[in-house]
DNA sequence: CACTAAAGCGGAGGAGCCTCCGTTTATTTA
DNA sequence: TAAATAAACGGAGGCTCCTCCGCTTTAGTG
């Protein structure tokens, strides 16, 4: 075997920290209500960084700039560091607050709208949703087959709130009862699979639409 | 959304040839047949580069670092680029070079060596294989969930080995009749899964002879 | 209100990544 | 063999990553 110095590579460390570091971050989410309460400006600062990181990953990919998004949010380098000891922690926190945000939105648009409307907004948030799940993906792949929980508490989380949507839909009249979420699940599948063109979010949106209307053909309602 | 001015941004570059660029090297194996011969000079930059990035991957992990490889292998950091334009171009070469290796050790173990003796001969050698590509599994989860073929590829070649392997010892009697390869790639799965730990080489070696010697129980021989 | 320990902040610095392009060389042609 | 040229080489430069540690702020106490 070569014989090369004793070399201090940095990637070692850091690697070998995301395999054994693997569930601190995880299991604190982005409002954490759990471990020790932060300081003021500690939480702030966090809640800024998680904000201007979710944007950055929208716009330029899971690859944008940590020090960009550490500047933009107002901090140090160094505190993004602290918070976040490796980017993966960082896009996980910020996927779990896509996914909160989505299940949120459920909640909010069932109250407010009518069954059927309520669906068909959740869908065309969904397809964002989606869109950044794609932005994300090398990251993801990697961070959902290596941290378990994360797929399972995030996917159970997403089809949950579709399944509360559907069944009320169907319930109130609004939409064909023969259906489940499963189905629409299924059915918007080809959203994820569909390929990256520039129009792909149209596109999304026009499934969406299409898929509604089969939904409320043949409604009691 | 955030205004910053607009910043060249290498990784998204990188990010968006990997997306795009992903058979080129793939279907050019080590000793290269397929497209234009390589200037003789090149080839042996080539040959050196992969063979000192096996030992470099194997000593420091996938993150070891690429201007070390070169300047190991004598080479600039210019030419390491211009043949592996990403780190996963190098990964890939060297992962399906270790295959290569295995599959070769298979026939000449199988040539000079009792049947029963070469198959556990080659276990070993596949412990060792296993080794490598935990070295480099968070890479290769990633190569290999985007690139199929050599998903499909490697192992193939590596189970028909096995099978060949598995098949003789049975034929010559040397080992049991009832049992066929992939009952013993099941059982050898293990040590895939087995936690690593720092005896873990160990703990596979002995899980090997214990399977061998399961085998010859009970052989014709 | 002053004091202090604990917590947080932030940026300089050292390492690696990758590109670009002038220089060198293997191979072909006359 | 010498000249021509296509191909390969290689390292400087510019950018990002991440760590380390001295400085600042906060929360709690007398």
């Amino acid at each position: 075997m070569g014989a090369g110095p004793p070399r201090f590579n940095p990637h070692i460390a850091r690697v070998e920290k995301k395999l054994s570091d693997q569930q601190p971050e995880t299991a604190e989410k982005p409002e954490a209500p759990a471990s020790k309460p932060l300081r003021a400006d500690a939480k702030r600062n966090r809640d800024k960084l998680v904000e201007v990181a979710a944007q950055a990953f929208a716009t330029d990919g899971v690859d944008a700039s940590l020090e960009e998004i550490a500047k933009r949010a107002g901090v140090g380098i160094g505190t993004l560091y602290r918070h976040f000891p490796t980017r993966e922690h960082l896009v996980e926190v910020v996927y779990r607050r896509e996914v909160e945000g989505l299940c949120q939105a459920a909640d909010e648009l069932a109250r407010d709208q009518p069954a059927d409307v309520a669906l068909e907004l959740w869908m065309q948030r969904f397809v964002d949703y989606i869109a950044t799940k794609r932005g994300l993906a090398t990251s993801l792949r990697l961070l959902l087959s290596t941290n378990s929980t994360l797929f399972s508490d995030t996917s159970g989380r997403v089809s949950g709130a579709m399944r509360g949507l559907v069944e009320a839909a169907a319930a109130s009249g609004k939409i064909r009862a023969d259906v489940d979420a499963s189905d629409v699940m299924h059915a918007l599948g080809g959203i994820y699979s569909a390929p990256n063109t520039p129009d792909w979010r149209e596109r999304s949106g026009r499934l969406v639409k299409l898929l509604m209307d089969g939904l409320r053909f043949g409604a009691r309602g």
